[in-house]
DNA sequence: TGACAAAACTATTCGAATTAGTTATAATGT
DNA sequence: ACATTATAACTAATTCGAATAGTTTTGTCA
């Protein structure tokens, strides 16, 4: 029967590969079994269905990102770490299309599991908020203003949402720039 | 036989309500077809099927979007309607999830009518950047930076990502403060 | 070496999308 | 009013992917 060796793992880094490749949406464990030469029904040994495969391609990807944005705030400060940090995320999110796009669904999945995936993660750009001299409540909005901006940018990018032939490394510069402003604003605030 | 008199609005219609009620992705044509006590096969009498089911409902949330956009802008100018613009998209979007969800896609289905369908909306808010002295160059960019923004915090909104109590009303306004007081900071470069 | 758990298999069921072919209804023109 | 025709519904059947049940093989460990 010549066993394949696959684990849970290794399942899953092949899904992630072919959502990559080839579009979360198009991915069917029928096509996943083929490139991990195997049948549809052995991939239950190491996952439950489809479904958990999802959750579990979405929490591969935050996992990922924690550590790209990690990365990436490491001997840096100040506001080049919050730069350095945001455009990490836009690098990874643009990198990896497939991975991303399973990633936006938190909430598809309701578990403890999938809330910690993401608090944990933007806590880094909560520790750079406070650096900066941002009150803890203002933080709170702030995260979510960031948040909003590089999700809804990384995807419009991944979806060819821009038309027009402007650069998009200059359009993300300026958008860094308009949010840094603004958030300068909120210094020493309340 | 007692025939429905169905058309193809209504048809869309009727997707685009069931997608807020219980979910984009929940949708299938069984149940589709049910709520419209009709068979199954019938639907395609008006649809090709599922495929330009999903970008019919894309586009008819797009075109409303845009209504309420323009909608919000009259009477008002300067700052005051790039607020009452941006304020307009996250209610719409908010307020209909199952809609929105299917008009992040834009690109699932590559076409001519798809790239206008939003086009010619943001090109309202073009006209708010232009009455406000910020250069047709920047403008490209900061549209980018708005929709970005926009679609992004719509999108964890509605998927419940933000998992704290802070008032996401509260964190709305300071993310247009933020934004407003970056694009003043853009105001009669180059 | 024998027993057991893990990981693969085959065969089958289920449900949704779709196609083919048919029939009834409504609208149109004479 | 009636014949014609297009439309909109139907039933029946096919396809395809997910999932389950039950079986066989493989490797490990007492």
């Amino acid at each position: 029967m010549a066993r394949a060796g696959l684990d849970k793992e290794t399942v899953i880094r092949k899904a992630a590969e072919l959502a990559n490749e080839i579009g979360y949406d198009k991915i069917t464990l029928k096509l996943l079994a083929e490139h991990l030469n195997v049948q549809p029904p052995s991939l239950y040994n190491h996952i439950k269905g489809i479904e958990e495969l999802q959750k579990e391609i979405m929490l591969f990807g935050w996992r990922q990102m924690d550590q790209a944005m990690t990365d990436a705030a490491v001997c840096v400060s100040g506001y080049d770490a919050l730069e350095a940090i945001c455009r990490a995320f836009c690098k990874y999110a643009t990198e990896n299309p497939g991975v991303f796009n399973a990633m936006l669904w938190y909430n598809k999945f309701e578990s403890e599991e999938t809330q910690n995936a993401t608090k944990e993660m933007f806590s880094i750009i909560y520790k750079a908020f406070t650096m900066l001299n941002i009150s803890k409540e203002n933080s709170e909005h702030l995260i979510r203003t960031y948040r909003g901006f590089l999700e809804g940018f990384a995807l419009l990018v991944n979806n060819n949402a821009f038309g027009n032939p402007v650069s998009i490394e200059k359009s993300f510069e300026i958008s860094l720039r308009v949010l840094i402003a603004g958030t300068k604003a909120l210094e020493g605030e309340k």
